[in-house]
DNA sequence: TTCGTCATGACAACGATTGTCAAATCAACG
DNA sequence: CGTTGATTTGACAATCGTTGTCATGACGAA
């Protein structure tokens, strides 16, 4: 039985800035959203709080091109992402024909415990 | 009209390294496995030399789930990666369908300027 | 061989992320 | 409520892959 996170000022306010959020953000720019806000919340902590959040697959996690992991609160169940690389707007999207794919690939290829990313990049409408 | 790129003995025993290897591996591991073979060349140099092969197409580049980018050269054309996880085996995949999939999804949302990442990971049979 | 470039490599710098640890805060308990 | 003790916080240092710097060296055209 693992002990149940404490309900802090500060995850709270991180949690509460991803229920805002359209679109995929940095620890640093969450960070930097807190700071404008005034409910500032040290570095180290958002990153924290990021990834227990992401450990409980409360939220989607990816890297853009630059390396940088990125979040977002997505709703549940395995999907994929349409991303803006301008302003992070994203679409959640689904394919399980892709999904069967990926696993007949693997399986035809003697591959266990296969996972799968995939991501789509572009510039949404509003930025082009 | 770019200048061709100098042919030193640096260059070479990187490409050397890359014709040899079978599966994805770091700039670092690279690397250290010239250093091993007493063809050393510079850490800086690797990643220059990655990089200008990179950007050529001459290999392929991707990233783990730890964000080291990971280089192999492949063959020509677009295609994704079924990659052990633990040995960096690879077995280069096609799926037509998949890319036209990715395309509709983009353009049914008004994205332009689209890229996809898909990479699949697992572990290979000789490492399970 | 000569010479102007380009490439190299030791090293510093960078940027995202993680580790450290004393101080602050939560929540259970009395 | 106030005590208490484990958890969480946050300023800061450390890490790690990668990139920048720049004096030195090597390539290749002439
Ligand atoms: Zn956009
Ligand atoms: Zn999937
Ligand atoms: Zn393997
Ligand atoms: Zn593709």
């Amino acid at each position: 039985m693992v002990e149940a996170p404490r309900n802090t000022r500060q995850r709270r306010a991180v949690v509460a800035i991803l229920e805002d959020l359209d679109g995929f953000a940095s620890a640093q720019e969450i960070h930097d959203i807190l700071k404008r806000r005034g409910e500032s919340v040290g570095l180290s902590t958002v990153y924290r709080s990021l990834q227990v959040l992401a450990d409980a697959a409360e939220v989607d996690a990816l890297r853009n091109d630059d390396g940088e992991v990125l979040y977002r609160q997505c709703s549940a169940g395995h999907h994929h992402h349409l991303v803006c690389r301008s302003c992070g707007r994203t679409v959640e999207i689904e394919g399980p024909s892709v999904e069967r794919w990926a696993d007949k690939i693997a399986d035809e290829n003697g591959f266990r415990d296969v996972a799968h990313t995939l991501e789509i990049f572009g510039t949404c409408s509003s930025c082009a």
